[in-house]
DNA sequence: ACATTAAGTGATT
DNA sequence: AATCACTTAATGT
């Protein structure tokens, strides 16, 4: 099977015939094993990665190796973080990485431009895609605002502490996990995690704000 | 000594 | 972060 007919069967639903011709002509299909890092942070990006088939991740490594999963790429999605980067040619900020082996369409990205401008189904896909991840990112800001319980706990004792004019409260776990909604033992945990920090000092029935 | 309630933990989702 | 299941510690009768 041609690339065109391929390319094709894979985006016809989204893309024009005449998009499709062009993503065939100047765009190349590429095979790649699992683990094949296709863009790595610091990178100048020439092609832009347009995933055909099978998985790829977007990840920001910090300065520990440690890697952050931003989000996954499937069937017909491209990273939009690529597209920001496309006019000028400015390094990679993120490593692109197959989860699974893969093919991708590798299309240059000093042709960008003009499929923008010639293309209303690209916009459109580019918009789409922009969306998704918009949601996404919106979605995990909503998760990590709502999952800094820890916060929430401390402040809850100091304005307890405060209102009762003394460092020693005397309170339960579950009192807590009553007013800020939670389990008592995610209490528990965090409470005595900000043991450890040595923010607290806990006791059967009271805890001890430290300086 | 025994029961009750608070707190701590590991594993799982 | 939540839930379950279970252990351990503190306290009251």
């Amino acid at each position: 099977m041609d690339k065109q007919h391929k390319l094709e069967e894979i985006l016809g639903d989204i893309f024009s015939d005449k998009l499709i011709e062009n993503l065939a002509t100047y765009g190349r299909i590429q095979k790649f094993e699992e683990g094949t890092q296709i863009i790595s942070r610091g990178d100048v990006v020439k092609d832009i990665p347009i995933v055909l088939s099978g998985t790829a991740k977007v990840v920001r490594t910090d300065e520990k190796g440690e890697e952050h999963i931003l989000f996954y790429l499937n069937e017909k999605e491209a990273c939009t973080a690529t597209f920001s980067i496309c006019s000028d040619s400015k390094k990679s900020e993120i490593d692109f990485v197959l989860e699974t082996d893969a093919e991708l369409l590798m299309y240059p990205v000093r042709l960008m431009d003009q499929l923008t401008k010639e293309f209303p189904s690209w916009r459109y896909y580019v918009c789409r895609n922009y969306n998704n991840r918009m949601k996404e990112f919106l979605n995990t800001m909503d998760t990590i605002a709502f999952m800094k319980m820890d916060q929430r706990i401390m402040k809850y004792l100091e304005k307890a502490s405060e209102a009762l004019q003394t460092k020693m409260i005397n309170i339960t776990h579950q009192e807590i996990a009553n007013d800020l909604s939670t389990s008592r033992v995610v209490v528990s945990r965090l409470l005595k995690q900000l043991e450890k920090e040595g923010k607290i000092n806990l006791y059967r029935n009271r805890i001890k704000l430290l300086d």
